[in-house]
DNA sequence: AGTCTATTCGCAACTTAGTTGCAAATAAAA
DNA sequence: TTTTATTTGCAACTAAGTTGCGAATAGACT
């Protein structure tokens, strides 16, 4: 983990208003060095021995969706994957691809989505998640 | 549950080439005339007395995928919500809006949502579903 | 109609992501 | 340094979905 990552978390935490806390600086910098949405146990195994609790990770999730910062990107298998906000505008993230091959997942941020109405036949949308399945390039073959 | 929907089920089930049994035709009844995605605990309620063991109700969901007329429309609250897939072309589904204040989900058939290209920088793209979440009418007051 | 067999069903036990209650630890304010 | 509201870790729990296996049955064949 890079000093520069280790500084955008403390600022992180500063602005959503949360105690700096040895879990949550450990949780933020892992989400912020994975190049994709991650799950708890991902980032349980990717701090290895430093990992907080489990449940503390989940807790240290949770609020830092409240607070604005991170995002529930998609739910696959039953499992939620999380990724920093930051690229995400407050309606549209940007689609993300599974490979029905191989699994992964690739955020889209280059792929331009229309962004549906603000409003539609009484409906107030206040935000629009898009999930693409298919082949990745490797599997494609 | 009419007479014409039970023909209805069937039918579908002789298009996908399974086996005419009691549960079959029950869940399938259950599915088309729900007006929305519906879990295996709401077919099973729907059902009541005359409803299959839970544990059939998944396994005929999934032959139903499986063969394609029955979608997996989106998960929720780590639940699999499902629909018959009679409204959706093979790559794009319609769209589903979930209410963050009643919690009511709703197909919009209407909504015309721009089809991705099938291709995107070496990425196939076979499927997109597309999940919007705001106030539905009730609730936008 | 009766027989046969591959398929399907129901039950109980299991798996696993995520949650809850509570006592111990700690960030940060005083 | 002291104090206290907040946070953490542990153990136990919840609930959607799965698995193994013996019993039931759809549908083919006589
Ligand atoms: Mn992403
Ligand atoms: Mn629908
Ligand atoms: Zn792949
Ligand atoms: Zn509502």
């Amino acid at each position: 983990m890079s000093p520069a990552q280790e500084q955008a978390a403390r600022t992180l935490l500063e602005t959503a208003s949360l105690r700096r806390t040895r879990p949550r600086l450990l949780v933020l910098q892992s989400l912020l060095q994975a190049s994709y949405p991650v799950t708890q146990e991902q980032i349980a195994e990717q701090l290895g021995d430093k990992s907080p609790n489990k449940v503390t990770i989940y807790r240290t999730l949770e609020a830092l969706c409240t607070a604005g910062v991170v995002h529930k990107a998609f739910l696959q298998d039953r499992t939620w994957h999380f990724e920093p906000a930051h690229n995400c505008s407050e309606h549209q993230c940007h689609p993300h691809f599974t490979c029905i091959a191989c699994g992964q997942t690739t955020c889209l941020m280059d792929m331009q989505v229309p962004a549906v109405k603000s409003t539609h036949n009484g409906y107030t949308i206040h935000r629009q998640r898009m999930q693409l399945e298919g082949l990745c390039p490797n599997c494609s073959c």
